[in-house]
DNA sequence: CGATATTCGGTATGTTGCATAACAATTATC
DNA sequence: GATAATTGTTATGCAACATACCGAATATCG
């Protein structure tokens, strides 16, 4: 059987002209062929990502924080006493787009910006407390709930499998 | 051991009268620590989604296509006679984003709408002989260069595996 | 030392991808 | 035949991403 939605109500086509095309009864549901489409790393790549980003906006939306806020929350917490240019760098923003991410941030006070002594031009970065106490909620919701809807679907060995080949990729590519 | 790059030349720091830091000898190259970022799928996922689709570009960059243009071009050819809203819908874009990337196609005679006749609201597409060969080309030059490249990365039966995983991502998350 | 180049954060700006509302034409529904 | 739904389309807004440029501060080198 082909068409599963369209539930009940099925028209039974007691007699019909069929005017032009008998295919027609069920309204063309059929679905389209993906074809070579399946076999491109690049298109699965992207559906799984912006199905798992989804997902992790829907987990964490209690916190409203964004994959990318996330990470810079994770990096600050990790390497305290970088500036900016460091911070951007290691997760592929660039400077300039980096300067609205984190006035926003900031005026959650999540974190905040210190004029280095050092280097005066530069920027320490510093999660606040405020910021610590949301990364944590937020590291909670991701593995008991992100993560662990993904450790349920693949298994944790295949998890781990598909991680570091992903990690490969974008290291070695 | 953790530092692995900055290789040789090690500066040995003999006797230096260190002004402020003495850690300030190699320029402070330490790497950030991604620390629980490399752990989170989402993460590594985009950033390989990214290396990928850069990768891809410049594979086919002599025929100008971008991945979302090949998309469209395979599935044109592998269900003929389907209308705009059933290419798009089954390549995740919304019908009025598909509106300009079809005139671009088209301005390229790499496909047509045609007026259906049984429903003259919608466009049956098609892809052109020019589109065809563009086609045929193309797909020469993912499967040589792209696919290969990360066949030669991954290995064949790592890649199947997680071409699947990413599959099932898409579908069942 | 001082002139030049570089780096840092920031602004301005443009492009692209993605999402929603609305519309005319056409078709389906009742 | 009146109403609802669908198709392609336009307009529009938002977010992600990229480039050029600026002033301030620092580094480099003659």
């Amino acid at each position: 059987m082909t068409v599963s939605k369209t539930a009940a109500g099925d028209a039974p086509k007691p007699s019909r002209p069929a005017r032009k095309e008998p295919a027609e009864v069920s309204a063309e549901n059929v679905p389209l062929q993906l074809g070579e489409l399946s076999e491109l790393l690049g298109y699965s790549l992207k559906r799984a990502q912006l199905k798992i980003f989804e997902d992790f906006l829907r987990c964490v939306a209690p916190l409203q924080l964004t994959p990318a806020q996330f990470s810079v929350l994770l990096l600050l917490d990790r390497n305290p006493g970088r500036n900016q240019t460091e911070i951007a760098s290691t997760l592929g923003i660039l400077r300039p787009n980096f300067v609205a991410m984190l006035d926003g941030l900031e005026s959650r006070e999540l974190c905040i910006r210190i004029r280095s002594t050092n280097d005066r031009r530069s920027h320490i970065l510093m999660l606040t407390d405020k910021g610590r106490a949301v990364l944590a909620r937020a590291k909670k919701l991701v593995a008991t709930k992100h993560e662990a809807r993904l450790n349920e679907l693949l298994g944790p060995s295949k998890r781990a499998a598909l991680l570091e080949m992903l990690g490969k990729i974008a290291r070695e590519l």
